[in-house]
DNA sequence: GCCGTTTTCGGCCCGACTGTTTTCAGTCG
């Protein structure tokens, strides 16, 4: 056997069981087991401590969904690198067929049609079976769906899955037609539901119920917005279109008696309603979006609103964030769950920008702009090396001059850099002058980050950690960054970690602000804006806190600034 | 494969729409 140097990732473990599942399925296996395999997956993405170094120490088998079985696959893979199953499996069934599956309206079966009928196992050679009008000749394909892969070929990235939307970019589309589609004749209730109501940090597609007195000219009027480039679907209760920029948005409509069991299962995830249907099933209860059904007396109860729908099935009302089959359902039952924060309770916005460096707007309009929200204290932290004429001496005077004329508090911060040697890019007799500062990684994500940020955590001087694992979503992987070490540093030298706001970055991530929280840290939101307008992204970063499980005593800026002054490390 | 508020064995969520069909399988969420 090889010993490897560092384990294995969980993304790398949990895609390995996505692929076993894959072609499992596409081999026609027993499809309890593939979903087993799938929800083990899931369940390893979602954790925050690798999971390879749980089943090493026998404990992986604690999380639900794993068992002893997918326990020592995971040993596999940190021992020989790939579950044996799946390079068995890859010697089965040829591995390129499992990106098929990515194409639109290609599923399992089709796929083994596709490989046994016509004997085709790489994406080049099904374009050209497509082209040549072979496709067609299959069971269940016609020329519209031939059609609609080739189509799908074209474009680059067609096999690699759906593209995920940052939530902030897609965020106004929604709200747009949520205006619209409230403003219909026909329309009763409209509310957005899927994963943008969850607050997901990206999403695949935007999804939004509503009730009518007249569901056809709803769902009419939806396929005639002016920005749909095509319909993909439309029924009698729910229609599918897609927008300029390949956004899939979905309606769905029902009697407004049964609203609230729409909006439930409408908002997902698919893992929290499976399993609060499965537990609903043990009870003789079926739960739809109609309503939940008596299977005994086919007594149907329909609610108009989701709380009615959760306390029916005996639980509190469970707030969309927490719905991903994490623990939610249990604590709901018991009536456990936290009170979670909420945007109205931040006091003010510790890391931001100014034209003092790299920012887009001055220092006074950003002031303004903090004014406007409400914020009792607001701190500006532009970037040590890049400060304008001036310097810290020059914006210094400029911040405590505006101070002067505004009743919010305005805090004289920096950004600092984090070199490659773990010290920061100020010298302290500098930072002993400011009132907040941020140390971040910049560059060098992969030179030790983690020693890097330990020690700029020792710094006396270094108030919290900006974006921590220096992730951009879609474009820069997070920094392997060990964030049980980092927090346990953190809670030892008194120095917090942040939730960046910024739509791309949200790092921490829901799933590392959660084990944050968990070991009792208290993480700031901060919108690290640089114009006034990103001011307005804490609520993206206010939606991960939740995710979460954050409450308002979790969040160090809901606290007045005097508080936060004692809840700090102390100062030489 | 996993899992347990009647179960350690025998279950494992539910419904809509499309395309290719003459009553439904496959896909999707």
């Amino acid at each position: 056997m090889i010993e490897r140097v560092s384990l294995p990732r969980n993304d790398e473990l949990a895609g390995q069981f996505e692929l076993l599942a894959d072609l499992m399925e596409i081999e026609g296996a027993d499809s309890f087991r593939i979903s087993a395999y799938r929800q083990a997956a899931a369940q390893i993405r979602e954790t925050s401590v690798p999971v390879a170094r749980l089943a090493l120490e026998g404990k992986a088998k604690e999380l639900s969904g794993i068992g002893k079985t997918i326990e020592a696959k995971i040993v596999e893979v940190v021992n020989d690198g790939e579950i044996h199953a799946l390079t068995k499996r890859k010697e089965a069934v040829p591995a390129e067929l499992a990106s098929f599956l990515r194409l639109p309206g290609v599923g399992p079966k089709t796929v083994r049609r596709m490989w046994l009928d016509l004997g085709i196992t790489t994406v080049r050679a099904l374009q050209a079976a497509a082209e040549a009008g072979a496709l067609r000749e299959l069971d269940g394909v016609g020329a519209k769906l031939e059609e609609r892969i080739l189509e799908a070929l074209a474009k680059p990235q067609a096999t690699e899955g759906p593209r995920r939307t940052l939530l902030g970019s897609a965020l106004p589309r929604l709200n747009e037609t949520l205006a619209t589609l409230r403003a219909h004749p026909a329309a009763i209730a409209v509310d957005a539901a899927g994963s943008a109501r969850r607050g997901r940090e990206t999403v695949r597609d935007l999804d939004v119920i509503a009730s009518a007195t007249d569901a056809d000219a709803l769902i009419d009027a939806f396929c005639s917005l002016p920005w749909v480039v095509s319909v993909e679907a439309k029924g009698h209760t729910k229609a599918t279109v897609v927008s300029q920029d390949g956004l899939k948005v979905d309606l769905r409509v029902v009697p407004h008696a049964s609203y609230g069991n729409l909006l439930q299962h409408f908002t997902g995830s698919k893992e929290h309603n499976v399993a609060l249907r499965e537990a609903a099933v043990r009870r003789g209860l079926s739960v739809s979006e109609y309503g939940v059904t008596d299977v005994e007396s086919g007594d149907v109860h329909a609610f108009a609103t989701e709380d009615e729908v959760y306390r029916f099935l005996g639980y509190s009302w469970i707030a969309p964030e927490l719905r991903e089959n994490l623990g939610e359902l249990e604590a709901a039952r018991a009536g456990e769950l936290p009170d979670l924060v909420v945007e109205a309770d931040l006091r003010g916005d510790l890391h931001t920008h100014t034209t003092w460096s790299d920012g887009k707007d001055t220092l006074e309009a950003m002031v303004a702009k903090a004014m406007a929200r409400g914020y009792d204290y607001y701190a500006i932290c532009d970037h040590s090396q890049r400060l304008r004429e001036g310097g810290f001496e020059g914006q210094a005077a400029a911040i405590d001059a505006l101070d002067a004329t505004v009743p919010i508090r305005l805090l004289r911060g920096v950004e600092a850099n984090i070199r490659a040697d773990g010290s920061v890019d100020v010298p302290d007799e500098i930072l002993a002058q400011l009132d907040w500062v941020v140390a971040s990684l910049h560059h060098g994500f992969d030179k030790s980050p983690t020693e890097r940020l330990l020690a700029a955590m020792e710094n006396p001087y270094v108030d919290c950690i900006g974006h921590p694992t220096g992730r951009k979503i879609g474009k820069r992987a997070p920094a392997d960054v060990d964030i049980e070490r980092l927090v346990e540093k953190a809670l030892e030298t008194g120095t917090f970690l942040e939730i960046n706001s910024q739509p791309d970055r949200l790092d921490l991530s829901d799933v590392h602000a959660r084990a944050a929280r968990e070991a009792g840290l208290k993480l700031v939101i901060d919108s690290d804006g640089h114009s006034i307008g990103a001011l307005d992204y804490v609520a993206l970063g206010v939606a991960q806190a939740r995710r979460a499980w954050l409450t308002k005593g979790d969040v160090v800026n809901t606290h007045t600034w005097k508080q936060i002054e004692a809840l700090r490390k102390r100062r030489p």
